[in-house]
DNA sequence: TAATAAATGAAATTTTTATTTCATTTATTA
DNA sequence: TAATAAATGAAATAAAAATTTCATTTATTA
């Protein structure tokens, strides 16, 4: 029989040959299946304690699973762990590690699949670790806004610009800021106490989109910020602070689950409207 | 200040001392708000190389944050994380039982995991069902053109807009068209044989962009289409052509695969130019 | 039941990890 | 700018962990 390489491979080997163990074997199996996060995060003798056996039964039993030692076999605990919540970030490294095959890498269905892969855990990151309060509050703030300007450039353009598109068909009055012919300043000097503001940056976070966000902030307007990072400079400012993890292929970091989020704010909001006409 | 007895009392603590913090310092709060995971599992020493400072500073770190070592404050990560996991998995189970009800349905946190599952299955089927030989095609297009084109209205226009800002960075001389000042033909006008126009079109089909396609189609120049269907309107004149199932929640389509199949293409276009640098 | 094999657990050993120390660098203040 | 304080990082040390060893117990079988 091969190594496991996930825990639920584990958890039907240990089923399965539960019944040739030794007792000692089977105490330790039952705490094991019973036991996921004390196995991903105690130490062996923590464990072995709580077990009620010696540290010594617990290699012996991660050995009669082909593992070379209880650490290898604490890791499936703390890979299960991680897959729900797990940024990115970590695992494209990982996957780095592990495939040191150019060739293979820069094929571009390998990229696409890899993408695919990243943003799925990045989105179901997001949804697991945005509180519903936050996203109420955001929602709030956008029904009740008179007028809603979007602040995205460069990177995060095509995200506000999407924002924007999925606003206008919700009959919201929604503003793109895009700077055209330079007029940055002037396209949020109407911006009022009444007003939102919705600015989406990255870092390195585009110079105007902070000043503009500060303007904003200094005229009252409820501001909604979407970034990277708990300490990006838009946070100061933000009513509501939404700080996603992308996913990233190599130095390419992903703009999905942003989008996944400003959608579903969108979508949220078309519901309190009572508008749940297609965008 | 007393020591923080949850993550989130942490982080409000590092974020208002941030700026009092060293240089040093504050690159370990920047890692740390932002890598919870790799907080909860890593090693000091494997923190330490991640961040890129001395184990020394970590530690400094956790014992300017009021903590005995840097162990005591990791606990607050693991603490968090299996909580997390947990409420997380409840959450999921209570959708299931309860799909039926209209409240659940519409709560913001609900449309948001359902975006992401959606969108997760949606990439993967993309990823899965996309061949190479289209890929490498649409690849070795972008490559030869001399100029690009991009053309996407409406709700592909944040799409469009996101692979112009990505073909910039690789150096290549690509051009949103727009339509600013109603001068769709006029920025097409100078499309020719050795020119690229990629479209993007989702049902209804934009007019505009239909029309645009067919007149760069018989401009000579090469078409690389992304839509919804393969009897598409563009799909007519498309050199290659990427057929796009989009995820759904309700009645509000997705982008996501799209965006996840236009930035594949534009990291594999910098392999292939070796400019693996930074989108 | 005696002989043998398998399982067990306490303690020693090895390995890894966290923490401290101290010389050096960098910033601050007089 | 000299003097002083603060910050830093390499390396030593301390602590804790994982693993192995081996004497002892328990089970098996001839």
């Amino acid at each position: 029989m091969p190594v496991a390489t996930t825990l639920t491979e584990l958890q039907d080997q240990i089923r399965a040959r539960y019944g040739d163990l030794s007792k000692r074997l089977q105490q330790v199996a039952c705490y094991v299946l019973d036991n996921n996060n004390s196995l991903a995060f105690d130490t062996i003798k923590v464990i072995a304690s709580q077990a009620d056996v010696p540290p010594s039964t617990l290699i012996r039993f991660a050995k009669a699973f082909e593992f070379t030692g209880f650490n290898e076999m604490k890791q499936l605990f703390r890979k299960n762990l991680v897959e729900e919540t797990v940024s990115y970030t970590d695992r494209a490294r990982l996957f780095q590690d592990l495939e040191s095959n150019q060739k293979i890498r820069e094929k571009p269905s390998h990229i696409l699949q890899e993408f695919a892969r990243v943003n799925s855990q990045a989105m179901n990151q997001l949804a697991a670790q945005t509180p519903e309060n936050k996203l109420e509050a955001a929602i709030d703030i956008l029904s009740k806004a008179e007028n809603i300007y979007l602040i995205g450039l460069r990177r995060s353009f095509s995200i506000a610009s999407y924002l924007t598109y999925a606003l206008r068909h919700l009959e919201r009055r929604a503003f793109l800021i895009d700077g055209l012919g330079g007029m940055f300043k002037e396209q949020l000097s109407m911006v009022g106490p009444n007003d939102a503001v919705l600015s989406i940056s990255f870092s390195p976070y585009a110079e105007e989109t902070v000043t503009l966000s500060e303007a904003a902030s200094q005229a009252g307007a409820k501001q909604i910020v979407i970034t990277d990072s708990q300490i990006s400079p838009l946070a100061t400012f933000s009513d509501v602070c939404f700080v996603v993890n992308e996913g990233k292929v190599d130095a390419f970091r992903s703009q999905s689950a942003s989008l996944c989020l400003v959608q579903s704010l969108a979508v949220a909001l078309a519901f309190k409207q009572g508008k749940a006409q297609e965008i």
